[in-house]
DNA sequence: AATAGAATTGTTCCCGGGAACGGTTTGTTA
DNA sequence: TAACAAACCGTTCCCGGGAACAATTCTATT
């Protein structure tokens, strides 16, 4: 196509006869330029179609304006998610590099890491959920020795780390506290995997909801799913078969409050007169669930945005960026949604 | 951390006493070194720590073996499409870039491309569906300017563009014949919006399929959705309140699928009994729709594989990489999996 | 022992930009 | 009018690797 490969900035130079000094501060919009001597080169800039190469600038400056996500090579990270934090960082001029991990052990995270170095990777964005052993890699000196800054997303808070997450505590909480006010008192909850840190801070809110409530949490009334919907299916049978009496069941996510919705119709369970059900995250399709799902809304692609936003704000922090008097960033909240899967307590002998 | 920051190609030669070329040769594998100098220069490598610098290497070989995923901001992409080209392309040696656009019109396009031209992406994965008009760059100059592979997913076939797509055609005669073959025979349809490409395909499977089992395809028999769950609830009210008896609906995907259940309950139908209702993708919780939804397979994260392993070898070929006798890249293929959404016709009168 | 030829290893230059620093102008102050 | 500071522009060198080409071995023949 083009007669000489690529245009660079000695060319734009000798066509506009001056040094390539001079084109590369009109380009970068350093130091002062004589008016004319800019729209000059300018001019020449356009007409010769010149593009400044990312890669001549990453390799002399250190950095590469990419950001890497991680996340697992199966799992259940929502597209939302990766959308946000894509969109912010290219708001922010900064590409988002996306990397999977099919065994996140420390020797692999390690390999990774030293890739991402090797890229001149300027941030992480670590969307691994932090659960059974995958967060161990954070007590090798690796973080230290990387030295690039680390975002992680949906784990426990912890010395020398940074975070991002929604406060599950609360937002579960929101959950129990409607179905309480609406009159359920025999409150079941199926949760996810118990060793992930997001289920326990769920199972925890709901624990702390009742006890506030004067209300009793036995571990009878606990069933633990792993977050998929026929899971779903089998916590909620399992309440059932221990034949509890419960009114309402507060699920951890809204692909297991589906199963567990299957399961009640086929037991003949009107929902939500015999059981209230609510859920939680707010997918797309709760909201045409048979019935209508109550559930907990946690905007996936807002985490995203902040996360990227954060992560931005260290790498630039890192580069003796401009303490830009930075407006703090936004909290995530959760907000309520209600719909027909929970109502209050019908009349007793209706 | 590091004393005087990172260490370089020259520093190893000058820690082995051969000079920086060799040191290339070994860490390239090109070319012949003898046995005991690369054990040498190995060592020394290991002993210091010595990783190569990806960025100089993409300078100097005009190529960053990095792709680049590019999707609408906000849409329907699946996790598992992402998760699959990313996967895939690790395992190919490439890293993937994530990029979202807003609006697809031929100026962001432009500016998109060239952004990534700057990069020395090697090569570009088109994740934006054919729908309205988000194809007409391509008739711009724009492809063969950028010059750069690109691999267009789940779009229609034109001269000039290589494109990765199943054949929605052959998937949604799968859906067909099944509804027939239980003996059902007026059979509506509720589909994606019109303007996309793979809507289309679908409806006019629906309609190849009726004709050739020697049944009627009215238009009253179509409705229009937009592929998510409450736009399934109002199509199939739509197709209801026509009063068109139908004793079975095709519905274009599976959240669509969802919402057609929900009106089908409100409505007092019975499924399957009633009207028997199959879905399309197989999405994770169609498994438990009440009553589990019958679908056809697409699997996503297949998809994104074999896209990635298409643009791969493109890019391969386009460095003159050796036409290494490559063997063929699986087809993508449909399955239905059967569930209780569909029955055969009960006897009448039951 | 001389010499072609293969196997190894070294030198130079370039990939595309930009920081550091040096040299001119031009205008201002004493 | 000399002295001096801005403002503007140019030269040199370095970022980290690798291709092209040159130079030096070593080996096998005649």
């Amino acid at each position: 196509m083009s007669p000489t490969s690529r245009i660079r900035l000695v060319d734009v130079a000798a066509a506009a006869n001056v040094s390539k000094q001079t084109v590369s501060r009109v380009v970068t919009g350093s130091a002062d330029v004589a008016e004319h001597t800019r729209e000059h080169v300018l001019a020449v800039i356009a007409r010769l179609g010149y593009r400044p190469s990312a890669s001549a600038r990453t390799l002399c400056h250190g950095r590469s304006y990419t950001l890497a996500v991680v996340g697992l090579d199966f799992g259940f990270l929502s597209t939302e998610l990766y959308q946000g934090a894509a969109q912010q960082a290219q708001a922010l001029g900064y590409s988002l590099l996306l990397k999977t991990l099919a065994k996140p052990d420390t020797t692999s995270v390690e390999q990774l890491l030293l890739g991402l170095t090797d890229m001149h990777i300027d941030g992480v964005l670590w969307a691994i959920p932090d659960a059974y052993d995958r967060c161990d890699w954070i007590n090798s000196n690796l973080l230290a020795r990387i030295n690039i800054p680390v975002v992680f997303l949906s784990t426990a808070p912890r010395a020398g780390i940074v975070t991002v997450s929604f406060d599950n505590l609360d937002g579960a909480r929101l959950a129990m506290q409607h179905l309480i006010s609406l009159g359920r008192r025999r409150i079941a909850h199926i949760s996810g995997p118990l060793a992930w840190w997001v289920a326990r801070e769920r199972v925890r809110a709901w624990r702390l909801a009742l006890q506030e409530a004067g209300l009793e949490a036995p571990e009878s009334y606990l069933a633990e799913g792993d977050w998929t919907p026929v899971s779903g299916e089998r916590a909620m049978a399992q309440l059932l078969d221990r034949s509890l009496d419960f009114d309402a069941v507060f699920v951890s996510n809204d692909r297991m409050a589906l199963g567990a919705l299957l399961t009640a119709h086929r037991r003949g369970l009107r929902i939500p007169q015999d059981v209230a059900v609510i859920g939680f995250d707010n997918i797309l399709e709760s909201a045409s669930f048979y019935p209508p799902l109550t559930t907990v809304s946690q905007n996936k692609r807002q985490h995203g945005e902040l996360a990227a936003a954060t992560l931005i704000r260290n790498v630039a922090a890192r580069f003796g960026g401009a303490a830009n008097a930075s407006s703090p960033l936004p909290a995530l909240t959760h907000s309520l949604i209600a719909r027909e899967s929970t109502a209050p307590i019908p009349p007793s002998g209706a």
